[in-house]
DNA sequence: GTTCGTGCAAATCCTTTGCATTGAT
DNA sequence: ATCAATGCAAAGGATTTGCACGAAC
C-alpha cells in the first residue's frame, strides 16, 4: 500500500467526486517518484514544474489537502521549517537533531511501550507522529555542542 | 524552581549584561502570574499591555528569546498554532488531541523507556519535548470522531 | 453545460528585522 | 555618555483565500 500506482490514486480522486487534472497528475507523479523522501510543499512545486511549468503554489496546497483527506498522503513537522509531505498512510517516526538538523528514522516499535502506557493511564491514543521528537544525535552529543 | 521571584530573574538579566526595562519587567510579571499556563506570544502581549499599553510585539519576541537563552523560559509547539511559552527549565510533556484540541499533560517518567531505547539504539538523546505528541484523547476516541 | 480546479494576486498568520530614538547603567 | 532595548513599520516564510477563467465531467 505504500505505492499505489498513479492511476489508482487518480481513480480514488475521481471516485470521491473530484476531477483529474494535469496539475493533480503531475503532483501525484512527483510524490510517487520520491516516495522514499519527504518533500516540502516548495520542493513539490519545484519538481512538479519540471512537468508543468505554470503550476501554482496554491494548487499544491489544495491538492495536498485533498490527498490528505483521501488518506493518500500525510504530513509531518520535522522542526521549525515547513511541513513535509509523503505518500502512504503509515508515517514513520522521526528524531530531529537540534544541533545539526539531521533526521533519524526510528523503529516504530520503540513507541509500543509508551503507546500502551498513555492508553492505559490517560486513555490517549497517539496517532501518526505528526511532530518529530527533538534532541541531539550521537555525533552532536559526542561533539559536546550545546 | 518553578517560580523564581521577579527580582531574581531580572537580576539574571542584568548579570548577563542586559538591562532591566519596564517592558521586561512587565513580561516577566505576566509569565510569573500565569506560571501554570502556557501562553502564546500574543497572549503575553495582551496581558502585558494591561500594565504597559504601548508594549510592542517585537519586544515580546526579543525578550522571550533573551529569556530562553538565559534558560529561564522555554517554548513548546502544541500544534499548528503559535508557540507557547512557559517559565522554568523543566518543560512538561504534552499530548494534544487532534479531535478537540485538548492538551493533556503526561507524566514525564513515561518517556523513560523510550529515552533509554533511543539512546542505546541510535545514540539519540531526546531533550525537552519541544513538540507535542499528537493523537486522540479519551473523549474523542469514545465519541468515535474521526 | 455544470461544477470543480486552476492560476494569479492578495491576504493571513506568526515571527523576525531595520532603524532611529529612548532609556538603563 | 554609552550601548542595549524599544516602538514602529516593514519584511519574512509558510500557508490560505477570493475570484474569474478554463477545463473535466
Amino acid at each position: 500500500m505504500t505505492s499505489a500506482p498513479l492511476e489508482d490514486i487518480l481513480d480514488e480522486m475521481r471516485a470521491a467526486g473530484g476531477r483529474v487534472t494535469a496539475s493533480r497528475r503531475a503532483i501525484v507523479e512527483v510524490l510517487l517518484d520520491s516516495s522514499e523522501h519527504h518533500l516540502s510543499a516548495e520542493e513539490i512545486v519545484t519538481a512538479a514544474r519540471g512537468r508543468l511549468p505554470d503550476l501554482a503554489e496554491s494548487t499544491i496546497y489544495r491538492t495536498l489537502t485533498t490527498l490528505e483527506q483521501l488518506g493518500v498522503v500525510g504530513h509531518v513537522h520535522l522542526g521549525h521549517g515547513p511541513a513535509t509531505f509523503h505518500l502512504g498512510g503509515q508515517p514513520h517516526r522521526h528524531l530531529v537533531c537540534g544541533g545539526c538538523q539531521a533526521v533519524v528514522e526510528m523503529r516504530p516499535e520503540l513507541l509500543t511501550g509508551l503507546r500502551r502506557a498513555l492508553k492505559s493511564e490517560y486513555g490517549f491514543v497517539i496517532d501518526e507522529e505528526h511532530f518529530a521528537l527533538t534532541g541531539r544525535c550521537q555525533a552532536c552529543v559526542d561533539a559536546g555542542s550545546v
